[in-house]
DNA sequence: AATAAAATGTTTGACAATCAAACAATTATT
DNA sequence: AATAATTGTTTGATTGTCAAACATTTTATT
C-alpha cells in the first residue's frame, strides 16, 4: 500500500507535508461546501489578509502575502486584486495623501466568506486540540516558531 | 512590522503555512547552491519518491505523489516524468508481464540529486532536533499523525 | 474464442497562475 | 527644476495543470 511508503521515512518534515496539503484540500472542499465556488482558497488568505490589515496596499498585500504563500510579485497581486474587486468581494479607496495608492476593505460579500473560513479555522482548531495536549500545543508552537527562523541558515 | 500580522493570530494552523513556505523556498535556495538549477523542487520529489518506491509506474507515482503535493492526473505525471527522462535524471525499462507499463528508476545524475537532497533533509532536522527536545518530537508526531487522519471529517 | 470492458499511458487543447519587464503616474531627493 | 525612486498596471511569455480523446494492451464476460 502506498501510504507505507511515507511512513517509512516518517520524520516531521515529511507528515509537514502531507499535512499541509491535507488542510488545503479540505480547505477547498469546505469552501465549496459552503457555496464559495467563485475563488480559490489562495484568494480567500488574501481576503483574510486585508481583514488583517491596516490599510493594505498592492504592494504591502504582495509582501505580506509572499510569506505565507511563497513570493508573490505586485504584477501578480494588482491581477488578483483586480479580480477580487470585479467578483464584489472587496472595494478600493483612493489615497489622499499619496495619489497612487490605494486601501482595500472586504464588501459584505467578503466579510461573508471570512466568516465560513472563521468557521473552518476554529474547526480545525478544535482538532488540534483534539489531538494535542494543551501543553504539548505550547510546546509545539515555541518549536516552530524557533524553527522557522533558523532556516535561512541552511547552506 | 508585517510578521506581527502573522503572530496576531498565533495558531499552529497560521505557523504550518508560514513553516512550509519557507521550508520550499529553503530548500529551493539549497539546490540551486549546489548546482542543480535545471529541475525545481517538485522534481526532486518525484525522484525521491522514485528512489524510495518498489518499481513505480506512471500511475502509481501520481498516486503516491498525491499526497505529499496535492492531486495530480496520470497525464501530468507522464508529462513530467518524460522531462526528468529528457533531462537524464532517470531512465525506463519496459515491464516485460505488462506491455502498457514501464517501470522508472534514477540514473547516476538522479542519485547525485538525490544526496544533496539527503544532505537538506539532515540539516533540516538537526533544526528540528536543535528547537525541539526527542521527547517532544516523539508527542510532535503522534499529534500530527492522528491529525492528518482527522480532517476529511470537516464538513 | 470472440467480444466487451477496464486499465495504462500518451498526447492535445485549453486555461489559470505567475513572472519579468516595460510603462505611466506620482512623490521624494538632489 | 531636474532626477531618482516608488507605486501600481499592463503585457507577452512561460509554466503547470487538467480533462478528454486516443491507442495499446490486458482482463472479464458472453
Amino acid at each position: 500500500m502506498d501510504y507505507e511508503l511515507i511512513e517509512a521515512r516518517g520524520t516531521i518534515i515529511d507528515q509537514f507535508m502531507v499535512l499541509y496539503h491535507q488542510i488545503l484540500s479540505s480547505q477547498k472542499k469546505f469552501l465549496i461546501n459552503h457555496g464559495v465556488t467563485d475563488i480559490t482558497v489562495q484568494d480567500v488568505h488574501i481576503l483574510e489578509t486585508i481583514s488583517l490589515s491596516n490599510k493594505p496596499t498592492v504592494s504591502s498585500l504582495a509582501n505580506v502575502t509572499s510569506v505565507t504563500r511563497g513570493k508573490i510579485t505586485k504584477g501578480t497581486m494588482s491581477v488578483e486584486l483586480k479580480k477580487l474587486e470585479k467578483l464584489g468581494y472587496i472595494e478600493r479607496e483612493k489615497s489622499k495623501q499619496d495619489r497612487r495608492v490605494s486601501y482595500f476593505a472586504l464588501t459584505p460579500k467578503g466579510e461573508a466568506v471570512m466568516e465560513i473560513h472563521d468557521e473552518f479555522h476554529e474547526a480545525l482548531n478544535d482538532k488540534v486540540a483534539k489531538y494535542t495536549s494543551e501543553v504539548d500545543t505550547e510546546v509545539l508552537i515555541k518549536s516552530l516558531d524557533a524553527l522557522i527562523g533558523s532556516l535561512d541558515k541552511i547552506k
